[in-house]
DNA sequence: CGGACAAGCTGA
DNA sequence: CAGCTTGTCCGG
């Protein structure tokens, strides 16, 4: 070859998505490979990018231009190969997702550092023995109530892994364990130059693209918790990019819940093993109240029982914490005049009560003062009351401040409530916010078990996972978790009280068969200004199900043949607008 | 994305 | 027909 070198560099805008190529200066010979971040002018303006090949032959007749410089180490090659692959599962565009590869701050150098396994410690047995099967999903059925360090441990004591968590609380622990027990680990992203040198990486869903080129093992801690789903598209789910990264790197992945999910069960090599003969007893004591029968008449949110449960808990000094999945003071609100249920005067929608007390439209945000559109009245009776609500008629009820939580709090991810008052109300997140209670208490249980979710039900029982631990497991003689619904032999209560969450395993499949539901199909939620285009370009595919649009300019495209649909949505060139495109989302609107 | 350039709209 | 807006194309 003469003249200069020429390498192909991605650009990092996304609306770009294409790659271009450029010379190498004399001076930056050598520091240039297959994944470095570079800076370059593109249309007159100064870009980042990832170097995706190298000695490339630039077309005829392009007069290239210089890299300007190397801002430093991004993903190594193995990495960049599985962003594509990422990119292509979840119809996602590359450089979105080689964003999750690429360190936050500049890498310089990566010194070699000998994957150091742990010298102390105890390393689950069972773990262990599934890793050393070697190649292949496993499934690590964990006490609720465990702390998952051991399963660190065996993996770490293989070479360097890949510990994946959903809770920054978690990944602070088991990090800073397999450091006590003199392993090396590092903390993704802040550690990328040491997961470079091969430590074993311990972070949140990110941490499966770090950069591991001594990878002998994968760990998924509670892989059935939604955190490992990226909300915003690409949607992709780490669970599900560490099987495909271990299947590439022909090492074992292990998946570790209390609660298998049926996408874990499906990848899995061999049936899910159990960590202890006893995983029963790790669960916590679920306490069920009959809304039928009790509070009959009112919101049926705080039945005597519950009352006397918060009560007999605050005596003993106990913390409550109280789950109700509404945010705002109302969701449903009926006129106590003429019993009509306000809905929105321009599109017919309900309405919910905001925190500032005006009537907003939960479909098209029109907003309105609180006054009946049928008969002018203006009281309302708060059929589906939020936490905002129930946080004042909590406070009333047990005559002491109640402290409400929800996902909106933008604390630092983790944070626990350190001020936190002996009450505390809020939405799921407020399970990830409190460090322990004596009783939990699942208000509006039913508005889960109902949720037009595909989840729902496997959802639900995340949350009475992650009740119990805050309360404890039954045998240590831990708190409770009481349930009120008005489904009392509904299969997810059944199943939370008997501590057997196998026991759903076939009707939920059978359920996702029926309807179409990942993972017994792909599905695709095309949604936002660009995707009417979106859809006429993408056409009428054989085998593929389209649905649509609804009131809200939505559709759902479905197949069973999972490449034929991804191959199809990766054919369509993207028309300008807005795009929302989802695939196998937690939620599908 | 954002600049370049081309094709339409308006005004005296 | 200048002067401006709106649209389409393309970047190495």
């Amino acid at each position: 070859m003469d003249g200069p070198s020429a390498v192909s560099v991605l650009v990092d805008v996304p609306a770009i998505d294409r790659a271009f190529d450029y010379l190498v200066p004399e001076d930056l010979v050598g520091s240039v490979e297959v994944g470095t971040l570079v800076r370059v002018r593109l249309a007159g303006r100064r870009v980042d990018g990832w170097v995706l090949g190298v000695d490339v032959t630039p077309p005829d007749g392009v007069e290239l231009q210089p890299i300007l410089q190397v801002s430093g180490i991004g993903p190594s090659a193995d990495v960049i190969d599985l962003c594509r692959w990422v990119a292509w599962r979840w119809a996602g565009r590359l450089p979105s997702v080689l964003r999750h590869g690429t360190p936050d701050r500049r890498v310089r150098s990566a010194p070699v550092v000998e994957p150091r396994p742990p010298t102390g410690g105890t390393p689950d047995p069972v773990a262990a023995e599934l890793l050393a099967r070697g190649p292949g999903t496993w499934v690590l059925e964990w006490p609720v109530d465990a702390d998952p360090t051991p399963v660190a441990l065996a993996a770490a004591a293989t070479g360097q892994a890949i510990v994946v968590a959903p809770s920054a609380r978690t990944v602070t622990t088991v990090g800073t364990n397999l450091r006590r027990a003199g392993a090396s680990a590092a903390r993704w992203n802040r550690d990328f130059a040491a997961a470079c040198g091969g430590a074993t990486v311990v972070g949140g869903r990110g941490a499966v693209f770090a950069p591991a080129p001594a990878l002998r093992a994968i760990v998924v801690i509670d892989e059935h918790d939604e955190r490992l789903q990226q909300e915003e598209s690409p949607t992709w789910n780490a669970r599900d990019v560490a099987i495909e990264r271990a299947r590439r790197a022909g090492v074992p992945c292990l998946l570790v819940t209390p609660v298998p999910t049926l996408e874990a069960r499906r990848a899995a090599s061999a049936p899910p093993v159990a960590a202890r003969s006893d995983l029963a007893a790790s669960w916590p004591r679920v306490e069920v109240v009959d809304r039928r029968d009790e509070d009959r008449g009112r919101t049926g949110l705080y039945s005597p029982t519950l009352v006397e449960r918060i009560r007999s808990v605050r005596a003993d000094g106990g913390r409550v914490v109280c789950v109700v999945n509404r945010t705002g003071r109302a969701r449903l609100l009926a006129c106590r005049s003429c019993g009509l249920v306000a809905d929105c005067e321009r599109c017919g929608a309900v309405v919910r009560l905001d925190d500032a007390g005006t009537l907003t439209c939960q479909r098209c945000a029109t907003e309105r003062p609180v006054v009946c559109l049928g008969c002018g009245g203006s009281g309302f009776a708060n059929l589906r009351p939020g936490v905002t609500t129930v946080r004042e008629q909590l406070e009333a009820l047990v005559r002491e401040p109640v402290t409400a939580v929800t996902g909106g709090d933008r604390r630092a991810p983790g944070d626990l409530l350190v001020e936190s008052t002996g009450v505390v109300v809020g939405t799921e997140a407020v399970l990830h916010r409190v460090p322990d209670a004596g009783l939990v208490a699942l208000l509006d249980v039913d508005a889960e078990l109902l949720a037009p979710r595909y989840r729902a039900t496997e959802e639900a029982l995340g949350l009475v996972v992650a009740a119990g631990r805050l309360v404890g497991g039954r045998r240590r003689g831990g708190g409770s978790v009481l349930v009120q619904t008005r489904l009392p032999d509904h299969p997810v209560i059944a199943a939370a009280v008997a501590a057997d969450p196998g026991a759903l395993v076939e009707s939920t499949w059978a359920q996702r068969r029926l309807l179409g539901d990942p993972p017994a199909a792909t599905v695709a939620v095309v949604a936002r200004e660009g995707a009417a285009a979106f859809i006429e370009r993408f056409g009428d595919v054989a085998g593929v199900e389209r649905l649509g649009p609804d009131e809200s300019g939505q559709w759902l495209l479905r197949s069973e043949d999972q490449r034929l649909l991804l191959d199809a949505l990766a054919a369509v060139d993207r028309p300008p607008g807005r795009l929302r495109l989802w695939v196998d989302p937690v939620r599908t609107r």
